[in-house]
DNA sequence: GCCGTTTTCGGCCCGACTGTTTTCAGTCG
């Protein structure tokens, strides 16, 4: 786990035993926000805890807190923590991490029955003796105990690429619904976020009871958790095809088979971008929204920006007119700001900016420089590859298979590459109209050397350098071993830089600013590999890697033809990083890019 | 515990739903 993920753990855990501690609510929220400001940071924050000043510029970090992050640096420790950790049992912890318990009532079952985790829950709950506790009535227990079985088999957050086509069809189900007018997703999925909670559908409707009962009543509900006039709440089944990578990991109830949850919204129409913008937040973004509403003497809520006044009845409630509300837009202007898209709402600067930012998008995609076919582990012949990218209406294409060491994805050896030199040459003399690059997808292997000799490397038409084994390797082994493979003179292309898989291995944590300083001064483009498994590098490390001057490369790695619609989640995760089309050299025309990748290989 | 274009003290976002209540507390997003 990285320096900050590991701090960023602590501060959350602090803020929960505070919590369960009754301690002041506002100081649980500082170690709360705290924890998100150093999760959701691009750099490294240990090379910054001999700069204590540097620590307490960040929004969210004071005096306290960045004394606790660098007594963690230098011993491992958080006093603090250390402290709370033996005051609160640390199966407290997991009850509290089950939906619908909170705070309050863990600590209720703390004192009142001394619960201290999800097994003595569970005891009062068969024995009845959970009824005679204040609030505890029969269908609030029956809830928890449900609560309890599912987060049982819960597997955490579901994969982008999982939620996404979900999200898609229930949305064109609700437009289909009369007098529903609009429709859309919400939440963390519409910020493009690598991995949801639960999917969150808006509409806008004359009608609210039909829409719920449209949406409780589609097909794949499963269960349905809540239903009120403005929000309902089922359990969605799942199906979920993880192609090549076997399924693993994911799972869900033994009948039911895997399933998400998902809440619709009704709102007015009147009130539509006051709602879209309320639902899809982030939270914190919203918070910074209605804290500048206040300053400015308007009131912020779902309902729209109202003038702010001293009635404790709600704006809306007492027909007053909104200043801003049918639009998004009208209410960041309301707010003296340019439109914030979705993917960078995340109080990481966004509300510092004075224009909107011009981030890149799917259509500025010319060329993947990253795919296989079935020479190595892909499912696709070479014409097949080649027709796929010149059906999304791109100049060139990498066909870059596995290197020999990847031997159990049929990795090719100097020998078969000459061979498939012949076939693409004899491929380029029948097609136009597209660039076809004959590289590979050379394996950088443990010590940082490359799979192939250099000579090798410089006849290929561009490499993509990626590490495949000894994933588990320690920081500072698997740093050399990249800035290894970026000093080589023929990378074009760092490839999935850390390895990661999304919920299912951590991959490399190498030290990222030296990646993006090495990377930048030997024009390594640094990829972030589209497949919702991996998104790799991540939003974090793209918007490091765009602040540290590098160049980013989006590629779909294709293995069967359906792998280019990945291109979607590249993209969301190249702009929930900040990245700017011209530094995406999958953007550049024909003789830019070429230029740029022939200077590694000069013929 | 953090923060400051009214502040270095006194604030800290706002509403819906549920279940157990008879006016509201707790949770969630």
């Amino acid at each position: 786990m990285s320096f900050n993920s590991d701090v960023a753990k602590r501060l959350e855990e602090i803020s929960e035993m505070l919590e369960l501690l009754g301690e002041n609510p506002f100081k649980v929220n500082a170690h709360a926000r705290a924890a998100r400001a150093v999760e959701g940071s691009s750099q490294d924050l240990r090379g910054l805890t001999d700069h204590r000043a540097a620590l307490v510029a960040i929004e969210g970090i004071g005096p306290k807190i960045a004394d606790k992050i660098i007594e963690f640096a230098k011993t491992g420790r958080m006093t603090e923590h250390d402290e709370l950790s033996a005051q609160v049992p640390a199966g407290l912890m997991v009850v509290l991490a089950i939906p619908g318990l909170g705070p309050k009532t863990v600590r209720m079952l703390w004192q009142e029955r001394q619960i201290t985790d999800v097994a003595g829950l569970k005891r009062i709950i068969e024995d009845g003796s959970i009824l005679d506790l204040p609030r505890m009535g029969k269908k609030a227990v029956e809830k928890i105990a449900n609560a309890i079985r599912f987060a049982e088999q819960d597997t955490g957050r579901l994969h982008i690429g999982v939620a996404m086509p979900v999200a898609r069809a229930i949305v064109e189900h609700m437009r289909r619904v009369p007098g529903v007018t609009e429709a859309a997703y919400a939440g963390s999925l519409r910020r493009g976020k690598e991995s949801i909670g639960d999917i969150d559908i808006l509409v806008a409707t004359k009608d609210p009871a039909g829409a719920a009962a449209a949406f409780t009543g589609m097909p794949g509900v499963l269960a349905v958790l809540a239903s009120g006039e403005r929000k309902c709440s089922v359990r969605f089944a799942l199906e979920v095809d993880l192609g090549r990578w076997e399924m693993e990991g994911l799972k869900g109830d033994a009948e039911e088979g895997p399933s998400v949850q998902v809440d619709l919204r009704v709102v007015d129409e009147a009130s539509w971008g006051a709602a879209l913008m309320y639902f899809t937040g982030s939270k914190e973004h919203n918070v910074r929204l209605r804290e500048r509403a206040l300053k400015r003497g308007l009131t912020l809520n779902e309902y729209g920006l109202f003038p702010e006044d001293s009635e404790d009845t709600p704006p809306q409630q007492r027909g007053v007119k909104p200043v801003a509300s049918a639009a998004e837009a009208e209410i960041y202007g309301g707010l003296g700001l340019p439109s914030i898209p979705p993917e960078i709402r995340e109080d990481r600067g966004e509300l510092a900016l004075t224009e909107t930012p011009r981030l890149i998008e799917v259509g500025d995609i010319r060329a993947e420089l990253h795919a296989h076919t079935t020479e190595s582990d892909g499912s696709l012949a070479l014409e097949e590859l080649v027709a796929g990218a010149k059906a999304r209406g791109f100049h060139t294409i990498a066909v870059t298979d596995h290197s020999k060491s990847s031997a159990v994805a049929g990795g090719l050896d100097v020998k078969r590459l000459k061979k498939q030199r012949e076939a693409i040459d004899a491929l380029r003399e029948r097609t136009e109209g597209m660039t076809i690059l004959h590289g590979s997808e050379v394996d950088i292997l443990s010590d940082g050397r490359m799979d192939f000799d250099d000579e090798t490397l410089a006849w290929l038409d561009v490499v993509v350098a990626s590490p495949h084994a000894a994933l588990g390797q320690d920081p500072a082994t698997a740093t050399n071993r990249l800035l290894r493979a970026i000093e080589n003179p023929h990378v074009n292309i760092l490839g999935h830089p850390t390895g990661r898989l999304i919920n299912r291995r951590p991959g490399l944590e190498p030290a990222m600013e030296e990646v993006y300083a090495a990377a930048r001064e030997h024009d390594v483009a640094l990829e972030i590999n589209a497949h919702w498994l991996r998104l790799d590098l991540r939003d974090t490390h793209v918007r490091g890697a765009v602040e540290a001057g590098c160049l980013i490369a989006i590629d779909c790695d294709v293995h069967q033809g359906e792998d280019f619609d990945n291109l979607v989640y590249g993209v969301l995760t190249g702009r929930r990083g900040w990245l700017p089309p011209e530094r995406c050299v999958n953007t550049w025309d024909r003789a830019r890019l070429g230029a740029w990748i022939g200077r590694k290989h000069p013929r």
